[in-house]
DNA sequence: TTGAAAGCGCTAACAT
DNA sequence: ATGTTAGCGCTTTCAA
């Protein structure tokens, strides 16, 4: 029914290991007897079955990307590089949300495993110990994005959160603010713990006393980021910085809708760099993740691992940009 | 090395044939065997080769995806909502972006039946000619969703554009409206071309005529969006509706900075239905497409195909809403 | 209830 | 340059 190499070899009355040479683009076949197979493989319109291919090479092609919610722009725009780089290099990427849960993470990362993927991307995981443990025990290259494991010491690629968030506190300080809030997405621990180091040093180096409450609860989307400014405003925080840019919003139009103006009474930073930051007004100003070139590079740094090319720098830190906005003084 | 269907049997004295019965909930296995081979699994801790599995027995547990954008909202969660149920009935899912190129469309489709996915769902897509050739040549069920394809005769899931776009262009058009403009975003010509037909149709029943030139080229995003406003003002259109989210609040902010106030001097609607439009000023007025669900419907009814179960009805027509917000009178 | 053995469709030595 | 053959790790008859 399905036509299989036996019936090109047949066909082209060669032995179905020449075909395969053809297939695999092996110099060794002689020019006019490429030519011929090539030609019965159209006729015949056969279609390798990559299924058989990866069982007996140890190959796939296919590339794990372990994620937590898709529908998430922050998310999305990591995978879209993710993606594009892997179609580049012909792999295809499976896809899996976890929803922060660190038990699905596992058993997609085992699912993924038991499929022989070639390699396996973590965007913006939490990666709890079994996870890792089972990462060291597969011998599956993966690679981390979005979030500093450097402690697990697996291959990373990420910007450094310390130092952007630190930048944009001493800035603020400076310019006379007091109270700087951070709002927390549950993006990653180890990525918000950084973050929150940052804005401490800042306090830090300005002699200034940082207080635990400016750092608040978890707010990922447009909702709870507006509800969550009603608390935030009875602090009398002069400034609040979000780790997700769907919270941010939410603040904006809490804050507007209280009359509160930006950036007078209160200004407003985001921590991502989605497109919604460019759709706000006022615009928002935000620490620029090239979310996209995150998942590119670390796509590109998986397919080294693939291809067991040598790997100068496992744990690549991407730049960063702080885009002043109109939510800023 | 890595752990295989022999070891296990070896290890627990019994064939490779009782602990595939085993994997497979096979009941023809005596209990304490079933016990003794499960103990043996977890002790080695085996985990099956899922390229084997799937070379035997021609089912890999993975569907594909093919879909024009992941980074764009209007797709990203048509896709969550399949790969929910898809992770619900043990599927994994293959996401390939397209970015609406019909070759791409067809290569990816070519691409996942020779991976032997189980199924293939198409979101959004143009498919042209030749991928329905391909299609119905090769035997994976495929499933269409959030774009009509009624005339390819393949299974599908929509909501009733015509009638939305009838609907709301009627009571538009009752109101006052004189020139209701639609701008497209080449989500998918047969969709677009159907709401082109609503908006017709309902001039057509007010007794007034419409005019080519109301239907304006293409805006899938902010920026376009807001140069596209340019155009349109001169054509003194008193409502805008965006196929697109994006172009949408692209259109919106346009109008404001020209101080063009909403709903007043221009009323503007938007069919998609991404979280973005409540996080607009004014808020928007959209066509409530129910992108989740119908992603999920699709998941559930590609599931049916592909266990063989029968299917009453393979074009679903999902509910909409239409939700009047202020930025229509 | 269990085991033996024949594939599934391909790659990759190894011969020739 | 080409063919032969032995797997890859599993499922699935068919016998026992």
């Amino acid at each position: 029914m399905t036509v299989t190499i036996y019936d090109v070899a047949r066909e082209a009355k060669v032995s179905m290991a020449t075909v395969s040479r053809v297939l695999n683009g092996n110099p060794n076949v002689k020019p006019e007897t490429r030519k011929k197979v090539k030609e019965v493989i159209k006729r015949l319109n056969y279609r390798p079955n990559a299924v058989a291919r990866g069982l007996a090479s140890k190959k796939t092609t296919t590339v794990g990307v372990i994620i937590p919610d898709i529908s998430n722009m922050y998310y999305s725009s990591l995978a879209r590089g993710l993606d594009d780089i892997a179609e580049m290099y012909n792999y295809q990427t499976i896809i899996t949300n976890t929803d922060h849960d660190p038990e699905k993470e596992r058993d997609s990362f085992l699912n993924l495993v038991s499929k022989q993927v070639d390699g396996i991307v973590f965007l913006g995981g939490t990666l709890n110990e079994a996870t890792i443990e089972d990462i060291k025990n597969s011998n599956v290259p993966v690679v981390i994005c979005g979030t500093s494991e450097k402690d697990a010491d697996l291959p990373s690629v990420n910007i450094d959160y310390f130092s952007a968030i630190k930048e944009v506190t001493e800035r603020l300080l400076e310019k006379g603010s007091e109270n700087v809030y951070f709002v927390k997405a549950n993006y990653s621990r180890q990525l918000e713990g950084r973050i929150e180091d940052g804005l401490k040093a800042a306090y830090d180096e300005a002699g200034k006393s940082f207080k635990e409450e400016y750092i608040e609860s978890v707010a990922e989307d447009y909702q709870t980021g507006k509800e969550l400014f009603e608390q935030l405003v009875d602090h009398d925080a002069d400034v609040i910085i979000t780790m997700s840019d769907e919270a941010a919003v939410g603040v904006l139009h809490g804050a507007l809708d209280r009359g509160i103006s930006l950036p007078n009474r209160l200004q407003l930073i985001s921590c991502s760099n989605t497109r919604l930051v460019h759709m706000m007004r006022p615009p928002v100003t935000s620490i620029a993740i090239p979310l996209y070139d995150i998942g590119a590079v670390g796509m590109r740094l998986l397919t080294k691992y693939m291809n067991d090319e040598t790997v100068d720098e496992p744990n690549v830190i991407l730049p960063y940009r702080i885009e002043y906005r109109l939510s800023t003084k």
